[in-house]
DNA sequence: GTTTTCTTGTTGTAAATACAACAGAAATGT
DNA sequence: ACATTTCTGTTGTATTTACAACAAGAAAAC
């Protein structure tokens, strides 16, 4: 168990909060029951099946938002990070079980706020949770179309095409042609709903023929 | 333009409006100067670019919400009908382009709400601002678990697993294992995003091998 | 510093898919 | 009732992809 107080400077600047006062934040974190929780590389926070009623907020570490198929192949959703929220839909639509499992990429730092709790106390009364509810209809609207893109992502017909899909996307959320990927060679596979040795191929092939640039993580859009 | 009063009982069933009295429920059409809009068929609702400041509610129709890729192939990212929303998550995303199309399968009529103007009128401080807000997240959180799921459908490897898993998640919706689809045969393809006739062979395959029954939309899984 | 493990790129082959073309069925319009 | 258009299934072929196996390089463990 950690301590909060550490981390409350960077809990405070996390969307779920913003626009609350000083004094808000920790009635709130109060109301809510909030505690920090330490999970290693590879733990699973959130598995396929559970009850979420619980807002997860990553304070540091890395997560991937996963889901087995039927038949045992591994496709990854999302790769998550710092100050984002984990399965936070599932908090929403009450008494559905989740439909993905969250996995640690490296040590994770996540902070666990009791949504219960608070609903149930003050009936959603008090000033915080107006601001509060308001936040999460933002994050939530995020998280929408982040997942929209990755549909696009994915939707491409050829390898080729979702890499460059990709791409681009990463350049234009890094708003630079030079950026660095998240994903190694398998994850980014596992996103893209693709064989790894066949995308690989393709990726120097698309440097060959000058389209692009990269070493390890690090990629440049030419041309 | 078509009168309010017309569809205030089936607007009085959306879970837009979901826990609010008749009177809440009057103050706030006035308050986001509601109007209802017919679209002829194929008709452009929402195109990639556009700001979004109004709610849409669909009191009846089909919409498609699709993105055209770069390379002119059509995605069909969802089919959405009777009080459903369009393009809800770029109402929460202020000042964000939507990066897809709403496109009319069918004459479809459309409840409009002017979000701005109320959030700025009322400052989210009446009674019914709060209860909308908290059904917006949780429709919100509904359409975030849709839309994993349709990754979950185009993430298979093979058009055969995109069916079955496809078929089988329309069966636990439909709570049966026969069930009529809302696709046609070419956009289902462009749902799933694989080609038109080499989905057919392997719809027609699947049947002679005693896995699914199928006339037209009506589908059967068996076994 | 050496060994071991993990990651990435490369190649050949088998399998799956897209594409094009067409025919019959169904739906639509007149 | 007929003509026209749209939708669906079928087939052959070219292309693309998955899969397996392997080698080189990087990172981690010892």
């Amino acid at each position: 168990m950690e301590r909060l107080e550490k981390y409350y400077n960077q809990i405070k600047t996390s969307p779920v909060f913003y626009g609350m006062s000083d004094d808000e934040l920790k009635g709130l974190l109060e109301c809510f029951n909030a505690r920090i929780r330490k999970y290693e590389k590879e733990e699973m926070i959130i598995r396929q099946g559970d009850i979420i009623s619980n807002i997860y907020l990553i304070l540091d570490g890395e997560v991937n938002i996963e889901k087995d198929s039927y038949w045992g192949r591994r496709i990854i959703i999302s790769r998550l990070g710092q100050n984002d929220n984990l399965a936070l839909s599932f908090v929403g639509s009450k008494n559905i079980e989740s439909s993905i499992d969250a996995i640690t990429v490296e040590d994770t730092l996540v902070l666990i706020l009791s949504y219960e709790k608070c609903t149930s106390m003050c009936q959603n009364a008090c000033t915080r949770h107006k601001i509060l509810i308001n936040n999460l209809f933002q994050i939530l609207s995020k998280e929408n179309i982040e997942l929209i893109q990755k549909i696009e992502n994915v939707s491409q017909k050829s390898i080729r095409d979702k890499l460059l899909t990709y791409l681009s996307n990463e350049a234009r959320k890094k708003h630079s042609n030079s950026f660095d990927i998240q994903f190694n060679r398998q994850d980014l596979a596992d996103y893209l709903n693709v064989d790894r040795s066949a995308m690989s191929f393709e990726l120097s092939k698309l440097q060959k023929e000058g389209f692009i640039k990269y070493d390890k993580n690090h990629f440049e859009l030419l041309s």
